[in-house]
DNA sequence: AATAGTTTTGCAAATGTTTTCATAAAGCCT
DNA sequence: AGGCTTTATGAAAACATTTGCAAAACTATT
């Protein structure tokens, strides 16, 4: 019974309890080696009795780094970004860094006032999805000192250090997988584009090959589906159902592919006999979607984990 | 060109620029109404000017709270994981706090190094998912002075605050509706339910209810595979292809039952025709699969909310 | 113009660590 | 046994804030 639990448990009481001085406390945490093995099994021995917890604020005012890494994304919920977030955030523990996360739901503002929380956090790294950002936010950022990258767009004229594809390119994959098929009738499924740069890249890319192809996109068949399977199902059912029917669909990214390959199931069209359905970005898992997707892959995790292991 | 930039702006170089003492900058920070609007306005400015960033490790220091509250999942990449973490995510944002965030991979271990990391931050409160967690890792959370919540599963007899739905009963439904339709054929396809108590709990409700209904498993339709779409595919195909094949599959989540739809479509079964096919776990857009999977929804969104809330 | 009351401000102590510097103890060599 | 190194420890300053208390500056009242 006593003293483990009422009163604070600081590294006074520690030292106190092991009859030293909280210097050698603190040294026997971050320079064991210059404390004597015997004092050191004291301090341990206190530490845990008491169940001493070292304060991390404490240090961080020392200048000494936080150990927290801020990860601001869009969207948590949702396949793609899972993928780079779990793989950075496996990256960056390996290294011992906490990971701070925040989701903005595609509103810079939002995206800014996470950053500033993060740096009031003093976080030794940020990282942020894409390169549309606002003025502001790169401002912020480029006035600390602390290292940031951006992840999934790859740009050399980005103004931050980037890890990602050429999502330009991906879109002209896509198109041209298409196009070689022998499609002329194309129906194309993006989501918005303002403020998201990898959409808007892959949808370039896929626009220059159709007109190099000299095919014209019909506007009736150029939709506009938010990041939801619901959504771009029944977008794509609409599209289906009308008298005209494009022959392949070319969707932005694969959940919005997902919901295609629904709409087709439930407008009983077979595919690819039927339809040919083309999505962009590695929704993991969707080398096994049946009837098969067709997908260009982005290495989600590769990027994450080069991201995590930049900042680390 | 002068100031804003090479000496570190605190909060006396806000002070000295708005010719205040450092009490009234604080002050203005926290208690505004004590501040003279004219004073603030000044103070404003200078910290508009120098580009200050509140330090919340000194706050910390003076046992105000950090701000942060503290998450632990399994693994962030997964569609239900995914959807619980930004519906918790959102709520504790919407009170300002900062989310740390940590995967443990199902390593109990791990988690506990996660959680004494995140006390170490002196977080304001902890989330965990599911009840089965480590002696240490309850000790640990019981000494400390902070809420603890876990989410998923409920129990009366939670050694923690729980907020989650009722698993055995979810099992229990999801076998009733595969024997009301008749099935006795019955297969399951369940992750490993060590240290996963949502598994385990659902598991035991399924086999309550199917010995109840007088059915026995047989063992070679009892399978097992991690969680991921790959996998349970594979697993299935497995049992599909085999001599005798179960006219239903239970599955312990919608992954698994991703897994198995394909599976099926992969050997030309029809859905529901030649097999049924019931998942559990809400898999956000569930609803939307084709052919239709039927599943006993979990309110995911709902538990993070209320978890976050619970906590902020 | 003096007094009382209110609002605004500054001083200094406190917060929980790390680290520099100084000192004490112990070991080694002749 | 005396001097020189090496090893181990402690005292105190530093880190960037917040806050209780007291003083100063206004306002209102007579």
């Amino acid at each position: 019974m006593s003293d483990n639990k009422t009163n604070k448990v600081d590294i006074f009481a520690v030292a106190k309890r092991a009859k030293v001085s909280i210097s050698t406390v603190s040294r026997s945490f971050n320079h064991p080696e210059l404390v004597n093995p015997t004092t050191r099994k004291k301090i341990d021995k206190a530490v845990r009795k008491l169940g001493y917890i070292r304060n991390r604020a404490a240090q961080t005012m020392h200048g000494i780094r936080s150990g927290t890494i801020g990860l601001v994304v869009p969207t948590i919920d949702h396949a793609i970004f899972a993928e780079v977030i779990q793989a950075f955030s496996d990256s960056v523990d390996a290294h011992g860094f906490t990971i701070m996360i925040a989701s903005h739901g595609y509103d810079l503002e939002r995206e800014y006032a996470a950053l500033r929380k993060f740096l009031e956090h003093r976080v030794d790294g940020l990282a942020l999805i894409g390169e549309d950002h606002s003025q502001e936010t790169y401002e912020l950022i480029e006035r600390q000192n602390i290292p940031a990258v951006t992840m999934w767009n790859y740009s050399e004229t980005s103004r931050l250090s980037c890890i990602g594809a050429d999502n330009k390119m991906a879109g002209v994959l896509a198109a041209q997988h298409l196009v070689g098929l022998g499609h002329r009738d194309i129906g194309l499924l993006f989501p918005p584009t303002k403020d998201n740069d990898r959409a808007r890249d892959r949808r370039s890319g896929v626009q220059k090959t159709l007109l190099n192809a000299g095919i014209n996109l019909i506007p009736d068949w150029d939709v506009e589906s938010t990041y939801s399977i619901a959504d771009a199902k029944s977008a794509a059912q609409r599209l289906l159902r009308s008298p005209q029917r494009p022959s392949g669909i070319l969707c932005g990214n694969d959940v919005l592919a997902m919901g295609v390959l629904y709409a087709a199931r439930s407008c009983n069209l077979d595919i690819p006999q039927d339809l040919s359905v083309v999505g962009i970005g590695d929704f993991k898992g969707s080398s096994e979607v049946e009837p098969g997707l067709t997908t260009v892959h982005l290495p989600a995790w590769e990027i994450g984990r080069l991201a995590g292991n930049h900042l680390s």
